[in-house]
Order: structure tokens, then C-alpha cells, then sequence
DNA sequence: AACGGCTAGGCAAACGTATGCCTTAACCGA
DNA sequence: TCGGTTAAGGCATACGTTTGCCTAGCCGTT
């Protein structure tokens, strides 16, 4: 209470005890201690407000218990969810995570790598967003080498290759299934509203859509038009293809975003959903629930908590790649395909 | 490239110079090194992947660069845009910042407070969603000052009486302004749906719409209900006012997300709105824009990136309050009066 | 009586870095 | 020639822990 800071040295002398007794008492170590010892170091470390250093502790034992987390960005409700994840199970395994946003910018991602291996975490979370064509892809590979051998765990939550585990949601399986879904409901001419270029999670969810319409011989009216992720990019396709009739049966987006702002434009043009065409899109963000919007659940909460999971138990595994579990979720804005 | 984990000392025995010097080299102190030396040790050291450890450093100097964050949860997009005006300007000062989801619970808090100052955290920035009420308030108080005492500082962004900095939004402005303009538009009877009980935030806000409305002379036509920060509280309260006719002119609700769920009960029962009723909210969440949502814009990314400056800037200042100010986002939600 | 094992506790080295202080040599002006 | 300043670099200590190894006493066994 009065010292400013006080170390293990002090609570020591106070105890009337040395250093490694009062630390074997702390840190509830094996060795014998008798109890009386034990009670007056406790006593006196409560009564001096003692706060053990973790640098200290992480210093000597050669391993902190901190987790580095990269995103791209911590606002996008897609990288909040995983980060929520990440440090659920953390903290409760007395992790504490260090949160970057790295912005789509690799080199970004590749600084603040190196950052978290100074900080010598035991782990780093990769998910960024993950495009593959950068030149600087390599680059990173590199990093993440290097940090693993630190000892650092190195997880990807995108399957970039990056020479680390990675434990990603199965896109390209998200995408099929709610096409399926959207042909269950007797659509046949159905336009994907693709993501950002370059990026891994978007050709995985094209590829996914083209997949099933392959499947249902219905390649021919099949139709991608270039987007991104967000309400924008949704809007701007959309009045695209109300500025070019006729509509399709149905717009599936890449993102829930896009899907919302894509349903935004048809509304705004007096176009009923889902009287006249289906709208779908993918991640269920809590906006979807709120629109109403048909999407797929992505388990974003749960690659967060693996991820973080593996890092803690310090599993190896280099090259495995986890894929987890979708489910389709039929809301209002797609029905069955009108007649005519 | 060839040792897993390269220190100080290798790189020094590697490039032929002393410990001291190559410290030197690489912090770029101002003690005076030969051109030719200081080359070698940037070499030797770019070669063997040196890491200088962050910890060590910390140990020694002092003094971390590691920023704590206390949210209530991150998923939420008031917290995580404020995490990311916070890791902004802490990034671009080469600090990191440690996160932590306390889910409203003052105990958490307090304990990962003390696990912040265990890594002896430059700074912790405190948004947890404040329970003024909370029977454990005042041991949060205590435990912000053992960290100030140990020379962390640390800033509150809810104006709880914490003993430390605040920064934070006109709570109580905001409502008032967004109220003020409800009555501009010539509505009178207004409702305001709550935010959750005990909250900081919460009871600014009715304050701020209980004050313009007596302003007006309109207390008596002023009525608040029972409601909370989510899309849910929103959609129950405004079945509540469909229930008893007749209707208000407007409804305020505490919150976008509380907003929107009102928005949605209304559109479920077949009210137009803006045509009948106006609808309106506080924060400008991303979700306001998509639906086109009249609410006030808090400076929830400036709030946090003013935290950050003022914890890397060692300010001082205890019990100052700072304010920020915000703006009225008129949209599609509200519109004039109608007649009769 | 000698010895093995257990309990309780202390000593000191190590983790990786920064920095105050010292030494040496060179250089400059008087 | 000499004192003084400056450049360049090394030595050693400190930061706060953990932990392997050692000591001392005590008890029980043979």
C-alpha cells in the first residue's frame, strides 16, 4: 500500500523470508513449505499490494502468456466475432491477447508479426483477409517461419499457405449449400455478387456457388458479377442488374453486407423481396437477423476459440488444414420462386 | 536463420563487439559508434533474425508499451470502434494494445485490470459499460489506484467515478439534440425507449431527453419505457406502445440497435414510418446507415484515440473530464409531423 | 550408532536488455 | 609538451523472477 511498486524481493524481506521461498509460496509450487511460512508470505504480498511481473516471469521461464491476434479490421463484425472467440477461451486459460489491426495490408501484417514476436507471445492468430497475389505473401510465410522457430505457435484462419495449421470455416461449402437452398426453392437463374478480388474467401465462396450450379446443369445461367464486401459494393451491383432486365431469380452475395445493401436497392426501386426475387447472403451477422435476411452461419466463434485453443495446448500439426461446420439460415427475404 | 532464438549476446559474439555496443547500435542511442561498426551489427543482426525481446526491455527501462483495453464486448460495434481508434494511434507510436472482454461484470474487470498490471501496461483504458450501482464499484476504484500508484495511467471512458481521466461523449448532449430535433420536425409526444438499468450511459440519456423535453415546456406528454442496448429491449418496448394507442408522434430510443428493433415491430405491424411515426437513435452504428436510421454520431473513434494519446503521452490531469462533442445524422427515419 | 529419507528453507545462476561509468586513443589549442 | 576534449568501445550492474542444487535438522530403520 505504501510502496510504489513492489517486487518479490520486498514482499520477501517483509515476510522475513528469502526471495525463493516467497516465490515457491506464489506460485504454489511443488516444494514444501510449511504452513505458517505460507500464510505470512500470502498475508504480507496481500498487505504490500504485490503484483507479480509477468515480464519477469516471462522472461525467465521463456514463455509468456500472451496471444497475438491479427485482423484486418476489429470493426468488421466478421473479425470482432473471431476475436471474441480468440479471447474467450484465452482469458479463461490466463492468456491475455494482443489485438492488431492490419488493414488488407500484408506489409502491415508482416510489421506487426514482428511485433509479437518481440513481445515473445506464445502464439499468433492470423486473420487477416488474406490475398493470396500479393507479392508480399511470401514475405510473410517467411515471418511466420521465423516466429515458429522461436517457438511461437502460428495459426491461419484463412487458408493461405503460410506453412502453419489453419482452421477456417468451409467457404466454398457455405456458398454451395445455400445456392442448393436457393434452387430447393425453385430459383434456376441465380447472379452471385462476388467479394473483393484477390482475396482467398472470395474465390472460395464463387467457387463454391459455381460448384452447385454446375451440379444442377445450370452453369448457363449462372452469373458473377464483381463486388466487394461491403453495403456498397451490394448496392452498386444491384442497381446494375435492375438497370439491365430482366432480374434473376434470385442474388446470392458473397457477404451479408453486400446482400443487405444489394436488398437495399431492390427495395428502393420498388422491387419486392422476396415476392418477386430472392435475396441470400452469407456470414449471419446479427444484421442479418435484424433484415431478416437468408444467409449462412459461418462458425466464426468457434474458429476463433480453436485457434486459440491450439495455441494454448501447443499442439503441432503443420500443414493440417480444420474445416468447421456451416448451417443455412432460411429468413424472409428468400421464398419460392414465383410462378410465371 | 540457424539458431532458434538469437539474443544480444549472439549477435554481439557474431559481429565481434561488445554487448554494450550492440545494444547501442540497435536502439539507436546517441552514444557515438564508428560507421563501420554500426554496420557490422546491423548486419550480423539482420542475419541471424534477431528479435530484441520486448520483455526484457520492459524489465529494464521500466516501462512497457503495451496499452490494456477493457471492453464489455468487443463483438459490440460501440467497443470495437472505439478499440480501433485506440489501437490506431497506439500502433502508430509502436505500442500494442492488450485486450479483454469483461461482459459488463465488475468483478472481471477488476481481475483483468490487476492481470494489466502484472505486464505493467503503460496505460489502461477502461470501457467497460459502467454500473454506477455496483456493490463492486468501489474495489474497481481501488484497484485504478494501486495501477496509478505503480505508474500506469489509466482512463475511463464512461464517466464513473473511477479516480482516473475521463474521456467521453456528451451522452447527455446528444439526447438532448436528437430530442430537439424530433420537436423541430413539430412532434411533441415523444417516448424514449431506456437503455439497460444502472447504466452510466443509460441514465445520461434520459436525462438529456428528459431536460429538452421540460425545456419545451413538455414534460407531461415526455414518457420513458423500460427498454435496453438491443435489438430485442427495441422491438418489445415499441409492441408495447402498438398495444395501447395511440401512438406517439416519435420514439427516441437509447441506442441503434434498440432503435432498429422498434423500426422492425412498427414495419411487422403495418405502421409507416417515417409516414406515421418517426423513429430515431444514438451512436450511428454502420447499421443505421444500411437502414437508414436518424440518429446522433458520437465521437466513439476519437474517444478512443484520445485515450491512447493521453496514455502514451504520460498526461497527467486526475479528475479532469473531457467531452466530445457529437452531430445529429437526420435520415429516413424521421420526417415532419403529419397533420391531424 | 550409522544411515537413508523427508521437510523446510536458502544461495546463486540465469533470462535478455539498457546504461552509468571507465578506459584508451586520437586530436586540438595554447 | 601538456592538459583537455571527444570518439569509440567495454565492464558490470540492475530489472524481477524461477529453479537447480545445497544445507540442516529430524525421524525412523537396521
Amino acid at each position: 500500500m505504501l510502496s510504489a511498486v513492489s517486487s518479490l524481493v520486498e514482499v520477501a524481506r517483509a515476510a522475513g523470508v528469502s526471495v525463493s521461498t516467497a516465490s515457491r509460496v506464489l506460485t504454489g509450487s511443488s516444494h514444501p513449505i510449511s504452513a505458517k511460512t505460507r500464510a505470512k508470505v500470502i498475508a504480507t504480498a496481500e498487505k504490500l499490494g504485490y503484483s507479480p511481473s509477468a515480464l519477469a516471469r516471462a522472461l525467465v521461464s521463456r514463455s509468456s502468456r500472451l496471444i497475438g491476434v491479427l485482423v484486418s479490421d476489429i470493426v468488421n463484425p466478421y473479425f470482432s466475432v473471431i476475436a471474441r472467440g480468440i479471447d474467450d477461451v484465452a482469458s479463461r486459460a490466463g492468456y491475455v491477447t494482443m489485438l492488431s489491426n492490419v488493414d488488407r495490408r500484408t506489409s502491415t501484417e508482416i510489421s506487426r508479426l514482428r511485433t509479437m514476436r518481440d513481445y515473445r507471445a506464445a502464439g499468433v492468430i492470423i486473420a487477416g483477409s488474406g490475398f493470396e497475389a500479393d507479392p508480399l505473401a511470401p514475405d510473410l510465410a517467411v515471418a511466420v517461419g521465423q516466429a515458429k522457430e522461436q517457438g511461437i505457435q502460428a495459426v491461419s484462419l484463412t487458408s493461405r499457405d503460410l506453412g502453419c495449421p489453419v482452421i477456417t470455416a468451409d467457404n466454398e461449402g457455405a456458398a454451395h449449400d445455400v445456392t442448393d437452398h436457393l434452387l430447393s426453392l425453385g430459383h434456376r437463374r441465380i447472379a452471385f455478387i462476388e467479394g473483393p478480388p484477390g482475396m482467398t474467401t472470395s474465390k472460395q465462396r464463387r467457387d463454391g456457388f459455381l460448384a452447385c450450379m454446375n451440379a444442377a446443369n445450370l452453369s448457363d445461367v449462372a452469373r458473377c458479377l464483381p463486388g466487394g464486401f461491403d453495403f456498397e459494393a451490394g448496392h452498386l451491383a444491384a442497381m446494375r442488374l435492375i438497370a439491365r432486365p430482366p432480374l434473376p431469380d434470385a442474388i446470392l452475395a458473397a457477404n451479408d453486407e453486400a446482400a443487405v445493401g444489394a436488398l437495399n436497392a431492390l427495395r428502393q426501386a420498388g422491387i419486392d423481396v422476396p415476392g418477386e426475387i430472392s435475396v441470400a447472403g452469407i456470414n449471419d451477422l446479427r444484421l442479418a437477423r435484424f433484415v431478416g435476411l437468408t444467409t449462412v452461419s459461418l462458425p466464426l466463434y468457434e474458429m476463433g476459440a480453436m485457434a486459440a485453443q491450439h495455441v494454448i495446448d501447443a499442439l503441432p500439426g503443420d500443414a493440417t488444414t480444420t474445416l468447421l461446420s456451416h448451417r443455412v439460415i432460411p429468413r424472409e427475404t428468400t421464398a419460392r420462386r414465383p410462378p410465371g
